[in-house]
DNA sequence: TCTTCAACGAGACGCTTAGTACCGTAGATC
DNA sequence: GATCTACGGTACTAAGCGTCTCGTTGAAGA
């Protein structure tokens, strides 16, 4: 065991909550490491000992959850098509939100300076482990379908659609998830 | 006709290249508006004269064509599924090289601040008047085509497609975008 | 119990950059 | 030739970054 004071979670969890106060209140570009300090009660010293840049602040408040309280499961029932679509519903009608579609693209802009950010909005957004396209795959192995495409290209292709929808506000249409699965998949909609 | 002194294009001009120069030699975040000047050999306030932003700058460059020389304009041959997938292989085969894929993942980010940065990348990349989402129309209302999305949605999933390879810098393997469009599109690949 | 040691809040410091203000100069209009 | 505006250059304020150093607090070891 090592000597001394051991980290204080009553400060870890300040900073987490204070960052996900700021962004939300001025936005993500707007929120600087010193204004997190005193919105937590900290020491920049404080931030500065447990993370190198915002960016690793951003990282764990995604993890905990404490930027984005929900989560974006895929369902596993075994239909691809249904499980699919349900799920990208769920992400689409999230991102028409106006303030979630900023967020998300602030995010976004996070992720092509750190690749850990990327990892973790993916993570949140329900993208990753087991991603979609490891479940064409196995619908593919399954018989249940034969798309036309790799199920990479297909999970890069719905990854794509959801980055666009959060950088262009495009509103969402009720049912337009499963006519874009039901196409990339291959198959005739209901 | 305004008193005094013009507006000195040697000026302007040198401001641009400035901007590109040290985009390519520092990365897009590094760039500060006095090293432009400095580089630039202008005094800072030309450059606050002219442009609010840094944002506002790397706008004029696209649009000049300074910062990407090259133009990727969708072929018109009267075949949508030839002329859309002749023109992703090379935008595809463009962001291959990593220098091109990093610039536009930089030109992303600050699309995220900047619409008509937004605008500008997409016009640099053809994907403005006339869009793919239009090019499909005319190929549907010809009866050449019966995709089961809208032009709409396919230009999302396409310049979605287009990000992703920007962000996640994955080889591109040719041929890759016949098939991609050819499905997308709802026909089978030759 | 008492010593040791690391984390803590607070804040001073040097540094860099943003953006503004002002200089004397050059060039274009009247 | 008088006037006006952009120019290159420089000084300036404001703000944030990241480092450093206080005195304090609290947990582990003797």
């Amino acid at each position: 065991m090592p000597r001394g004071a051991a980290r204080s979670e009553a400060s870890r969890t300040a900073i987490l909550t204070a960052i996900a106060t700021l962004i939300d209140r001025m936005g993500f570009d707007n929120v600087t490491i010193e204004a997190i300090a005193t919105e937590a009660g900290v020491g920049k010293q404080t931030i500065y000992r447990w993370y190198p840049s915002k960016n690793a602040i951003v990282a764990e408040a995604l993890a905990e959850g404490t930027l984005v309280p929900e989560s974006f499961p895929v369902p596993e029932t075994g239909d691809a098509l249904a499980d699919i679509s349900a799920w990208l519903e769920r992400v689409l009608a999230f991102l028409g939100d106006e303030t979630h579609a900023a967020l998300l693209g602030s995010l976004l802009s996070a992720s092509i300076d750190s690749p850990e950010i990327g990892l973790r909005v993916a993570e949140r957004l329900g993208m990753a482990s087991p991603t979609v396209a490891e479940r064409v795959q196995q619908a593919r192995d399954a018989g249940q379908l034969r798309p036309a495409l790799t199920g990479e290209q297909i999970d890069q292709l719905i990854f794509g659609l959801v980055v666009m929808r959060a950088l262009g506000r495009a509103p969402y249409v009720p049912g337009e998830a499963h006519r874009l699965v039901a196409a990339l998949l291959g198959v005739a909609p209901d």
